[in-house]
DNA sequence: CACTCAATGTTACCGATGTCAACATAGAGT
DNA sequence: ACTCTATGTTGACATCGGTAACATTGAGTG
């Protein structure tokens, strides 16, 4: 297509902020119908580009892939704050943690998979979201520290503690996405295997 | 390629058990390079047949890795199921059935992954996946009544009980593979997780 | 202002893949 | 001996990820 033709249709040759366009599509593609539908080509169709404009600004797929990733690490954290910033006692906070990170999978199963999906699981190979999920990671600890310093939880490795408490919340996650237990509330079921975690984790 | 030369070859047309040399080559392709390598065309290479062969056998590509899920949950309920019979008392082996999950994801990683990777989410498309599945989860709830029985466990409805179980263990071993805990011993996270959880589930 | 250059898009192409349709072969039952 | 059905094979198609060569732009620089 010729520059003339362009203009009359008033698309610019170069779009102006491709790069997070490309992640927008991607993640609306990978919501809507799956990580397996996310195609390099069909999130440029998407975005109004050519398929190897991608590559300008990921070095594959799994590249694109790991930004969508980043965004779901970012987005559960934000949530998790959130939910812990509304509880009151510091014992509702902890669980409102869980259960905010149980409830944001429940609600964003494509995304819940994809920052877990084999295709980033070299996470070593993108920083940003090696840093996304390490703080997140960073943040369980924290508030096992807190939760130990406010004699809530029992004493002990903090890092093999907050291990545990991912583990749990994590799997309950999981488990809900798979639809291993359809039908359930997840809320409800995050609130029971809270409990249960909160009173293995107690101190006594 | 025409009768005689394969004759010559002593290469029968048919294969004799097709189906489970398909699943075979999968698993080991799977276990050794990923899901992300799983391509129909290759396992029937490995396999030293043509490429459409599977299609005998096997509706699609996602059929064929429900197949290789399916060994997988199989191969982990027979683990579980041995190390609980090498345990003695009811609560050793309890805690060695969560153990045995961790550990067969921990030597079994991409295994694992297929189990719940998104491409066979939908486990009610494929019945024998859906079975397996599900049999590991009655056994854990068993497992449960058992502890219930033996007054090691708290009342309350075993399912509940058996999903924050099954939760903590599925996000261990999850957790493991992902590599979110790099160098640490999974037999020491899985015992360290389960003590945890078994405080939790603890009768009092 | 004219010129150059680096960044960013585009088109054209490659090999590989999933899947299907049409054809070939073998073995089991009549 | 003949036929039928299950099982393999070949060949084709659209699509995909990825690369190379070319095009367009805007931001400096003289």
């Amino acid at each position: 297509m010729c520059y003339e033709a362009r203009m009359a249709r008033s698309k610019p040759y170069h779009h102006g902020d491709l790069r997070h366009a490309l992640v927008a599509q991607a993640l609306s593609l990978i919501a809507l119908r799956g990580v397996g539908a996310l195609t390099v080509r069909e999130v440029a169709r998407r975005a109004g580009v050519s398929h190897a404009a991608s590559y300008r600004h990921f070095a594959d797929r799994a590249a694109l892939i790991a930004a969508v990733a980043e965004e779901g690490f970012r987005g559960m954290l934000e949530a998790m704050q959130a939910a812990r910033g509304r509880a009151r006692t510091p014992a509702a906070q902890f669980q409102a943690l869980g259960v905010a990170y149980v409830e944001y999978g429940a609600a964003h199963p494509e995304i819940l998979r994809v920052m877990f999906s084999p295709e980033v699981a070299d996470k070593s190979r993108h920083a940003g979201l090696k840093g996304a999920a390490d703080g997140l990671y960073e943040a369980l600890i924290e508030s096992i520290r807190g939760g130990q310093r406010a004699g809530l939880v029992a004493k002990g490795d903090p890092e093999d503690l907050a291990f545990s408490a991912w583990s749990l919340v994590h799997g309950c996650a999981m488990l809900i996405v798979d639809g291993q237990l359809a039908g359930e509330s997840p809320k409800r079921l995050a609130e029971a295997s809270t409990r249960v975690l909160f009173e293995g984790l107690r101190a006594r």
